[in-house]
Order: C-alpha cells, then sequence, then structure tokens
DNA sequence: AGGAGCGATGATATCGATATCAATCGTCGC
DNA sequence: GCGACGATTGATATCGATATCATCGCTCCT
C-alpha cells in the first residue's frame, strides 16, 4: 500500500515553480549563454528545490538518438568491463542507444561492420587492432559512418580518436625500475599485431638507452599478450645464465604469468626479481603479489569516445568538423610486485 | 560530402507505406492480439521492405522510463564484464535508464543504498552479497523501490530473484571429477560470508557423500573466493602427506592460485593433480591449462534482472504482483584441468 | 525620431512512439 | 430485425524534453 509512485519532477514542473517557461529552463540546465542573472537564479533555485533531474530518454528523442556501434574484439579481455562501464554510462547520459557487437561471433571482422551499419549506427567505436584496419575504415566510410578508434597506438590524423601514449606508458614504467636500482631489465613484447606493442617497446628502448643502459637480445622476447606466451617468455627469461633483475611485460596479463613462473621456481617476487605490467586490468590486482603496472582511464576514454561517437553519427552533412583526438593521462600504479634489486 | 543521413524509417513511414493507421503498426510490433491476419501481413511485409527498428527511446518516453539502479560491490569482480553487457543490453532494448553504483565508493553499502533512492530509481539489482543483506532490504522497502536480488544462493520468497543453484552446480562438477576416477577430492570453500560459499560446500559433499567417498576433514579448507586465499589454501593441500588427485575450488580466482602453486611445486596438471573452478570468469580461460569450471550465463541472467527490475519500477501501486523466481541453467565446461588420476 | 541590433524570453511545433477513447462492422441471441 | 457485445481500427492527446521562430524592450547610431 506504500504505492511509491515516480513522482518525476519535470522541466515544466520546474517552470511552474520558478515562473518562467520552460524553454528558460531548458536554456538554464543546457548552459546557454543568454539568460538574465535573475532568471538563472530562480530556475536553480526552483530546481534545487524541487529535485529536479533531467529526464534523458525523453531529451534524446529531440536532440536525435544516435546509435553507435562498438565492436569489440576478444570478449575475455579484461580491460571490458571498465571499457562498457564508461561507455553505458556516457550512453545513458546522452541518451544514445549502444549496439555491441562482437567480432569474434563473425567469420570476419568486416562482416560484423557490415552488420552494425545496416542495423544503422550512426558511428563506431572500434578498439585495437580493429581501428587500425584499413579495410575496415574503408567500409565505413562507404557507408559513410564515423569510426572513433580507440586506444590506438598510432591513431591516423584522418580518425576520431581516444587514445594512450603507449610510448610514454612504457617509459614511465621503465624509469621506475631504473630509479629502484635495475640495471638487467628484460622485456616482454606484446602481439604485433597489436600497433601498441611495438611503441611500447619502443618506450622501453628509448628510456633505457636515455639511461645508458645495455639491453641485450637475449631480454627481449617475443610474447601475445596472453598468459601462455607470458608462461613461455617468462621460463626462457628466469632460465638465463644472466638473470634480469626485472621483468617489464607488456601487459599484465603476461606478467601475471611471469609470476607463475617465478613462483614455480621459487624466485621471490619481488625481492628477487621485480615484475611490472601494463593497462592494470583486473588480473593486476588480483594475483599476489600485486602488480605494478601502468593504469590507463579506460572507463572515462570510453565515455570519451561515445561522446565523440554520438558528436559523429548526429552530425549532418557537415563535413568539415575538427577530427578530435583525444590523449588519456596515463598514471603509475606501485604495488608489491617491485621493489629494489636484492644485493 | 557523402552527407549520408540516417533517413530513419520511423513508424509513420511504415504505417503510410502499408495504408494503415500508426496505431495498428504499433500493435503489430507489440503483440498486440487483435489485429486482422490481412493487416499484420501487410504490415509486417512494409516494415521488411522499409527495414524499420523501432526507436527504443521514443517509446520509452511514452511508457515511462524506468530508472533501475545497480549496486555492485566488488570494482575486480571477474563478471563485472559479462554482467554488464547482459544488463545494458536489456537496458537499451526497453529503454530504460541504468544507474551503475559502486558499493565500494561508499563508507558502508547502505549509503550507496540511499543514493540510488534519491536519485530516483524504481528498483536495484542487488547482486551478492548485498542481496542477502536484510538492512537494506528494509531500506528499499521504505523507500517503495523494489529489489532484485541477483545471483544469492538464498533467494528469499519475498523478493525478486534471478539465481542459480549453487548446489547442483557443485554436484556437477563433483560428478564430473568422480567420473573421472577420483577418490580423493579436496575442497577449498569460498567466502563464509556469501550465500553461496555454503551451498557450493553442500552440493559438494552431498554428492561425494552419495558416490560413498569419504572426505577428510583435512581436504576441506577454508578460503576466501580471493586469489590470495587460494594460494594459501592450495600449499595447505599440497603439502599435505596424501595428496589429494583433484581439488574443487569454489571458484575460478581459488583454481588459478592453485594452478600457480601446482606449477611452482612442478606438480603437472593435469596428469598428477585435476583442478576444477566455478564461475567461468575470464580468468579461467585465460590461464594454462584452461580450467575445467561451472559456467553461469551471466549475461542472460544480468538480462532478465533488469528485465523484472524494470517490471518492478513501472508497476504502480499494484501490489500483488507474483515475485518472480527464475533459476538459471549451468553447465560444465570441461577444459585441460581436469583428467584421470594418474596410476 | 526611426530603426537596426541584440539580449532575453516565451509560444508553439516537433521527436517517435504509446495510451485512451471513440468509431465501425459484424454477428449472435432472442 | 434490434440491441449488445466483441473484434478491429483510427484520431487524438500525451510523454518530457528541444528547435525554431516570434516577440519585447533596450541601447545606440545616424
Amino acid at each position: 500500500m506504500s504505492g511509491k509512485r515516480r513522482p518525476s519532477v519535470t522541466l515544466h514542473d520546474v517552470a511552474r515553480h520558478a515562473g518562467v517557461s520552460s524553454m528558460t529552463v531548458s536554456r538554464v540546465i543546457n548552459d546557454y549563454a543568454f539568460i538574465s542573472d535573475a532568471a538563472r537564479a530562480k530556475v536553480l533555485k526552483s530546481i534545487e528545490e524541487l529535485g529536479y533531474r533531467p529526464n534523458a530518454v525523453a531529451r534524446a528523442t529531440r536532440t536525435g538518438v544516435a546509435q553507435v556501434g562498438v565492436l569489440y574484439s576478444n570478449p575475455n579481455s579484461s580491460n571490458l568491463s571498465a571499457f562498457l562501464m564508461g561507455a553505458f554510462r556516457k550512453a545513458g547520459e546522452i541518451g544514445c542507444q549502444l549496439l555491441i557487437e562482437p567480432s569474434a561471433a563473425h567469420p570476419t571482422p568486416a562482416r560484423a561492420v557490415v552488420k552494425l551499419i545496416e542495423a544503422g549506427v550512426g558511428a563506431v567505436v572500434l578498439p585495437p587492432p580493429l581501428c587500425d584496419d584499413a579495410k575496415i575504415l574503408k567500409l565505413l566510410a562507404a557507408a559513410g559512418v564515423g569510426p572513433v578508434s580507440f586506444a590506438t597506438a598510432k591513431p591516423s590524423p584522418d580518425v576520431t580518436s581516444v587514445a594512450i601514449d603507449d610510448f610514454e606508458g612504457a617509459a614511465m614504467m621503465t624509469r621506475h625500475l631504473i630509479a629502484l636500482g635495475h640495471v638487467d631489465i628484460a622485456f616482454i613484447q606484446g602481439d604485433p599485431s597489436h600497433s601498441t606493442a611495438s611503441r611500447r617497446e619502443e618506450g622501453f628502448r628509448a628510456t633505457m638507452a636515455e639511461a645508458g643502459l645495455a639491453v641485450p637480445d637475449a631480454h627481449v622476447v617475443q610474447g601475445l599478450y596472453t598468459y601462455r606466451s607470458g608462461l613461455t617468455a617468462a621460463s626462457q627469461l628466469l632460465g638465463l645464465r644472466r638473470r634480469p633483475s626485472a621483468i617489464f611485460a607488456s601487459n599484465d596479463d603476461m606478467a601475471a604469468a611471469v609470476s607463475a613462473v617465478a613462483h614455480g621456481m621459487g624466485i621471490a617476487v619481488p625481492t628477487e626479481l621485480s615484475i611490472a605490467g601494463f593497462d592494470d586490468t583486473p588480473v593486476a590486482s588480483t594475483i599476489w603479489p600485486q602488480l605494478t603496472t601502468i593504469h590507463q582511464p579506460i572507463a572515462d576514454m570510453a565515455a570519451t569516445a561515445v561522446e565523440l561517437a554520438a558528436g559523429l553519427a548526429r552530425r549532418d552533412a557537415d563535413e568539415d568538423q575538427a577530427r578530435k583526438h583525444v590523449l588519456a593521462e596515463l598514471t603509475l600504479v606501485v604495488r608489491q610486485s617491485t621493489a629494489a634489486p636484492a644485493g
């Protein structure tokens, strides 16, 4: 019987309460420039008193609902949840509808793109490695669907992008290890088909060179961003006659594998071996000791990507829109897997 | 210049094309019972020809946008991404707005609930262990906000719920291990503050008893659903004089830890030791060998939960609504971490 | 003084759908 | 053969916001 009903204060309620028209209220909440201070104050007061909250859905009907597609390649990607969180939060805010399409569900990524286009999306967010695929970009261009490339290491100037500076991130981590006193630092490369892999390696090498530290060939081994490839790479590195005192893996999954192998060989982490990852995925704080890694604000980046995509989708034949390029801020997260080298 | 514009076929376009009123079209797509076959056929044909897709957002303005809150406790929960996927997909479909609130961001879970209530949600989805918290349920009831408990092991008959049968899941896995020929099967318990933990243990014990197999006390050790607790538990079990030939951990994170420890002790998986997990989180297919585990259709469950919550949110003082209880289907996923015992 | 220019505001149409109520057409019972 | 009732359909209002255009009152310029 306590039948609570959503009283749902509307814009009109606020207008009535403030003694102005609904348009004035609408303008206030949309930060329109030309409103008298008096009117603005009245409206803000009424909003406060009534506890008004704009209805994103209703707003979207008028502003034009943009349907934005999101393609993703790896359903197990550990960053997926943060990515989705951010993307959906923003989508809810601006009232645009997200269509999520796993490219793995299709014989080729191109088929997934076609499906999204047919579903009528106005823009597509492309995580790596899809955003580096020229064929896909061509397909989208032909359909007039705007692409937003996400977290690619080499964003094309022609394509709106949200990215991180992989080079700088790797450099930050390398500096951290050097500052701890490490000299023999090994590196596990990422999947060469991802553009991020080479940038991270370059960041590592450049920083080592800058510090005057040598990087013997044996200290750089190939990985594929997978746990399993990390297992192999770790065995290789830890079996070396002259074992490195620190291993920097290009992502957290591989760093977790290094941790498991070290564990297996009775090598104490971090006292005998420092391990560093990249991405700050959930596994980094799951395993023990927790990984020192580079944190990317994936959720914020995803939100930004959706916002840009929605803008692209809405825009009419207005072609000369500036392609935006957003670079997100990275942070070094020092946890328990790195320390000064022994002895 | 290829200024593609979303022509966005509307309901009215379809109506005009089919020569009927828009209401008739609306009724067809909403499966209203009393439509002549002729009209239905015409409409369906037009929908097909024009490639019409209903605009969920517009629909929601009229049906009443339900705001549904989703509380979650552990931002690193590996199931989060699947959960969010399902939840948001459904939210998009029915045009309801999701408010996600991490309870960790508040001093107490109760504060998070209050925030959602103040934000005006009509219903809340509560993952464990929040859904078992009487205080929270009381708070919600006072505000007239419907709760939907998610994946709790002991759903209250008074609360709408979407759950799995933890007992049966554990039983399935235990039967699998027994069928492989294992006799000495150890068990790692979950966090006792989660209702799922005890049900899983009961499922294990009941099945062992049924098969006439003994479960010595030393073969059941406490865990907390964390990787770290799994590390400790595994060391304990694998250090036993009479080592079990299989370890069934109540979740994947702990199973992954068992794998790491086994690795460390030079115990081959699965030839010398079988490892089983529960949940089928991403880590299960990340590590190597990949874990045999119990898969829950989290995404579907989340979608169902949102759907039920939206229903709750919309319903007026209509109190005698049936509380629904949905039980999702579990599947045993056999991967590479289990095999027949050696010798 | 006349009006151009602009800041500030409101009236009204609109977005794409559904809710509600009324209208139409059989046909069935008596 | 008449009224009632049920199946089927359409007209119109509505949801909560924004877009567009009109209006109003000033100031400032010539």
